[in-house]
DNA sequence: GCGTCATATATCGGGATTGTCATAGCTCAG
DNA sequence: CTGAGCTATGACAATCCCGATATATGACGC
């Protein structure tokens, strides 16, 4: 038996048109019907037939006089025409889900500050309209998040707005203004310490180094002449820092929101005008935005306003 | 947010080109090497990149000075192109592999005669070479099968040669010779009766009048100027005939293949000479067999000429 | 037989397709 | 600031692709 080699059908003239054409032989059952269907006349659906078969090196139907019915060859290839075609169809409503937004990820940096109320409410409004998004959340540091935005693992980062570093071209976006509180404690001794001198001689918790919150701390106890508070934890993990308020007489600062809304939390009546309160979204500068992200920051957008009080 | 219609791929002027393209490029990560991978000009994959982006109405690879890196459409749209071509890789391989005979599926229709020692045989030695050979049996009678012959559900009947029924064009091909030989238990009294009139008395079992065999024994009758037994039994069914020879007087026209292999039949001594001997295959006469089925005649033929005696 | 229905073949012209070469533009590294 | 390394673009030529029209061929039913 002739051992035919395998084919590629790859490389050759094999067109989609092909197995658009085969398909509707096969559904038709009849070359002339098919040709009507795909809106051309029955000379160039027999020589699309024929060609689809030199290419194969089968005969894909044995015509006869009442129309055509398929072979072995043409019921396995139709078979595989439609999954290709079904497979292009599934690529079409992927390209248009992803460029109209329906579908696809938006990845979110987001440092201590936002996290708290207004990324939760933003992905709430963002499922309830574009269930298809997935949103992943990444918490971390500034620093640590703009890697991941310039090398596009991360669609944008959500927080206090930093000095922006102007080297990777990022731009930022302010939504809303949030105070930084000083906070401790209900019941604790100071809790009515109005000068940042009464409070030096309690344990603070300070935000990381790196921070743009702690540079501005700094800030504020320079304007004062003060030293930083000896006594002190490092630290932005959120949980951490409230088991530590709650169990201990540390001092730290944390935007109102989250303190707001922790019923076991006080804030000291210290003003810390000099701090900046902006809060807002970093973006890439270079990049343009994928539609899923498009669509979050829209929703940043609404709901910071709704925060505004 | 603007909604751009859903895309249809299979209409337009998509190629399969882009497919190929496309993913070349997304695995070189560079427009030059993937052209070179193709060979062609760096030109042409540019260009055909962008006519894919404009077909797709989105980009699907950033360009960067260092080669260009997958957008989210990119990586999305890649994914459907890989598939597209591995459904066609299989579709060649099936096509291939249909055409050598290596795949597919014969369904093959027997007749009582064939089925005891022939048909076992050959299909073991087909699978033998050819274990992705699917073989479907179905028993009948030759008027049963000829209409699934015609219309494509059988691929050959093997069994007795019947006459040709001309209308339909059938083609036979003769494999082996093997006698009819009438029949009982051991230790039927008739056992040494040596002419068919002294089996006249007992009860018979005859093939159904459709049956050719049933015929030629009416003429074998005839020529004695015999009647046709009185009592008798109509069946084909060999497990029915089998029992009922065993275990009741009864006499029989069966192939000798069936009754040399069963050492609870004899042979009666009585001449059948005039009755066809002629084992083979009935083929449709219009359509070709399929490559499967060629492998299986083959099988058949060589199998017979073991048989010979 | 003859008309009908379906497929096969021949020919032809417009136009899209697919390449090439040459060259321009851009970005990063040294 | 210059060269290396990519991609973008423009111009142009050959081809092939694809459609239509006209006609032939073959099977079936009446």
């Amino acid at each position: 038996m002739v051992m035919t080699r395998a084919l590629d059908l790859l490389g050759g003239r094999l067109k989609l048109r092909h197995l658009v054409l085969v398909t509707a032989i096969a559904d038709h059952g009849s070359v002339l019907r098919a040709a009507e269907h795909l809106r051309l006349a029955q000379p160039a659906a027999t020589r699309g037939l024929r060609e689809v078969e030199q290419i194969l090196g089968v005969e894909l139907f044995t015509r006869g006089p009442r129309g055509v019915t398929p072979t072995v060859f043409g019921t396995a290839f139709v078979d595989h025409a439609r999954a290709v075609q079904a497979e292009l169809r599934r690529a079409g409503d992927r390209i248009t889900g992803l460029a109209n937004g329906e579908t696809g990820t938006v990845t979110v940096g987001t440092l201590l500050a936002a996290t708290n109320v207004l990324l939760p409410r933003s992905i709430a409004a963002l499922k309830a309209e574009r269930p298809g998004i997935t949103v992943i959340v990444r918490e971390g540091t500034f620093d640590s998040l703009v890697p991941r935005l310039i090398d596009g693992d991360t669609d944008l980062v959500l927080g206090r707005l930093n000095p922006i570093d102007d080297r990777h071209g990022l731009r930022q976006i302010p939504l809303y203004d949030e105070p930084i509180l000083l906070v401790a404690r209900s019941g604790h001794p100071a809790s009515t310490t109005s000068t940042l001198a009464g409070l030096l001689g309690y344990p603070w918790i300070l935000p990381l180094e790196q921070t743009s919150l702690r540079q501005e701390l700094e800030q504020v106890f320079k304007a004062q002449d003060l030293p930083l508070p000896e006594d002190r934890v490092e630290c932005t993990s959120i949980l951490t820092i409230r088991s530590l308020l709650l169990q201990t007489d540390m001092v730290a600062a944390l935007p109102a929101l989250l303190v707001r809304s922790d019923p076991q939390l006080v804030c000291l009546p210290v003003p810390l005008a000099s701090v900046k309160r902006s809060v807002g979204v970093t973006l890439p500068g270079s990049r343009a935005l994928t539609p899923a992200a498009k669509v979050m920051l829209d929703h940043l957008r609404t709901q910071s306003t709704t925060l505004e009080p």
